[in-house]
DNA sequence: GCCGTTTTCGGCCCGACTGTTTTCAGTCG
């Protein structure tokens, strides 16, 4: 078969700015649409061309927000690389619209006047225009609209795309740490996004109520990693922050913290489904309260809101309107598994190989943190870069982690390794070796670009082999910096099961796997551990990460073997190996 | 274009701010 079908990241950005053609034509209703499908190809954890593969439209139609015509859309663009209404749509507006809405305070509307005024069909045209003093010229526009879309191109040159989770949120903990020393100052929270522990972030939203709005403002607007006040008023403030995120203040009266703070943190689906369903019980829900018969309900916590409605309260790590709005209706909202509840790393780099401090080291720091074991998991010989250790190193290895663990009461340090799957399937490192060890991960170091087919067989004769019991950061991704290999990541599910590994959720800049593939794994059935992928004993701060991605998955702690206690976690784990047939 | 606790048609979330206007459209969250 030719393989010449979209990704899912194109698919998203044809339909993305499809809508936002028809934004531009003033058509009503179907922008919304366009745009929610995009956000759930995005979402996806499996690539629709294999999707449509296994079981054709029907399985796309079935998708959330994605009905007849947008399920043909995507089929013609699985089967064909292209699509004919979109490239007409192209050759009768040639211009980018969906890259000129990019910049802040430009929408579609704004952005087709522009083109169709002055021709220009690309960012740089655009600059180029706007410097040339043209673009205020054009009915509409004035002189401080010129001037936001330069300064917004400006940004944009600097920051391509959003930031990473990992990135900011020491920045909004530093700020919310600030703010509640502040005299005066009551709830300080963080909301939008980091809230929901996204792997991106857009901006830094926070609120918080105090007795003295104007002292909390200065505050915040004095501190030191702020660069630039981009907006002040009575109650609200918004900044610029080293680095260049934006960060946004407002203080609140008492009564609205909770309504801001559901508000805030969203996502725009999820508060697009609450307040349906508000309206069906002939309520009216905003930022400025859940309104019965005109009359606002009490609302002290975000527990109140969905209480009124007929529901628990839902995490905000899966408020994405992804279903979980039904499932709460249903009384099937998943437990999800607690920032506590992991009781050991699995995943732990020393100075054998290319991690910075001694295994004593780590298993110190990881004791100091509450966990009560880890995993050593140097790489092995096949990446020669980190020193990878060969049979003899590794038996070597062993020795020490024995010693240590004679001497400490309380605490196990487990020997593993990071063991390279090699370009074949075969294992980097003998089964001697591997049967000395108490667990054996294995993971992709090389050769990324094999084919969907070759990468899939190669990761399943590793799974086949009777030692392996975890597969490390399954797709390769790393956030904003590296796409996934292909991979038929049901097929791996499938026989990570058949095979008795539990995968890998990685809580690094990898985030490996992902939300989406967390809840694909729960779904099927697959066992799961979350680990730091820890390389000093300050990246033991990556667990959490680890732990909010399955959180946003909809992992459960039963879903999640390392929230055993060593002994039990030991037996569950080569228990999967005994149940397989 | 999507969807169903008014289920195959008739609805579709809510409010504030901004800049360009003389009463509002566009954008954002």
């Amino acid at each position: 078969m030719v393989k010449r079908a979209a990704t899912n990241q194109k698919i998203a950005a044809i339909l993305r700015e499809i809508g936002l053609f028809d934004e531009a034509f003033d058509v009503p209703y179907k922008p919304q649409a366009y745009e929610s499908a995009a956000e759930v190809v995005e979402g996806l954890g499996e690539q629709l061309s294999d999707l449509y593969q296994k079981c054709g439209t029907a399985c796309i139609d079935d998708l959330p927000g994605i009905g007849e015509s947008i399920a043909k859309k995507i089929e013609e663009l699985v089967t064909t690389g292209r699509l004919k209404a979109y490239d007409q749509l192209k050759k009768k507006y040639p211009f980018d619209l969906a890259g000129m809405t990019a910049i802040h305070g430009l929408g579609p509307k704004k952005a087709m006047a522009l083109y169709q005024a002055l021709k220009v069909k690309d960012l740089k045209a655009l600059e180029n225009a706007a410097k040339a003093g043209k673009v205020r010229r054009v009915p509409g526009f004035g002189r401080k609209t010129e001037d936001a879309i330069l300064s917004g191109l400006g940004f944009l040159r600097e920051h391509e795309g959003r930031f990473r989770l990992h990135d900011i949120l020491p920045v909004a903990d530093r700020l919310v740490g600030q703010l509640k020393r502040v005299p005066g100052a009551h709830e300080v929270e963080v909301t939008g996004s980091i809230r929901r522990m996204k792997e991106t972030i857009g901006d830094i939203d926070l609120i918080m109520t105090a007795d003295d709005p104007k002292r909390a403002l200065d505050a915040f607007t004095a501190y030191p990693e702020v660069t630039q006040v981009l907006m002040r008023s009575d109650d609200r403030a918004s900044v610029r922050c080293r680095g260049g995120i934006q960060a946004d203040l407002i203080v609140l009266e008492p009564d609205h913290f909770a309504l801001v703070l559901h508000h805030f943190t969203g996502n725009r689906e999820h508060n697009i489904e609450l307040r349906t369903l508000a309206l069906k019980h002939d309520m009216t829900l905003s930022e400025y309260g859940l309104l019965k018969e005109g009359k606002p309900l009490p609302i002290k916590k975000e527990e109140n809101i969905y209480q009124a409605l007929g529901l628990p309260w839902i995490p905000p790590e899966i408020r994405e309107g992804q279903g979980e709005i039904n499932a709460a209706r249903e009384g099937r909202l998943p437990d999800l598994v607690g920032y506590d509840d992991v009781k050991g790393d699995l995943q732990v780099q020393t100075d054998w190989t290319d991690g910075a401090a001694s295994i004593e080291e780590m298993a110190k720091e990881a004791r100091k943190r509450g966990l009560s074991y880890i995993a050593v998991t140097d790489h092995t010989k096949a990446l020669a870069m980190t020193g990878g250790l060969d049979e003899k190193r590794l038996a070597e290895q062993g020795k020490e982690i024995d010693a240590l663990n004679a001497k400490t009461k309380g605490f196990r340090i487990l020997k593993s390794t990071e063991c390279d799957i090699l370009k074949d399937g075969r294992l980097d490192v003998d089964d001697a070796a591997l049967k000395a060890l108490d667990l054996v991960c294995v993971s992709v170091h090389s050769f990324f670009a094999l084919s969907e087919s070759v990468q899939t067989e190669r990761i399943i004769r590793a799974f086949k082999h009777p030692l392996v019991n975890v597969f490390l950061h399954p797709t390769g991704r790393i956030v904003n910096a590296r796409e996934p290999y292909a991979l038929d990541f049901p097929r791996v599910l499938r026989a990570a099961k058949e095979y008795g590994v539990a995968l890998e959720v990685n809580g690094s800049h990898r985030l490996d796997l992902r939300d989406a593939h967390v809840r694909e794994a729960v779904g099927t059935g697959v066992k799961l551990v979350i680990d730091s992928d820890s390389h000093s004993p300050a990246e033991y701060d990556f667990l959490k990460f680890g732990i909010a991605q399955a959180r946003r998955g909809w992992a459960t702690k039963a879903d999640v073997l390392n929230t055993k206690p060593v002994e039990a976690f030991l037996k569950a784990l080569h228990g999967l190996k005994k149940n397989k047939k």
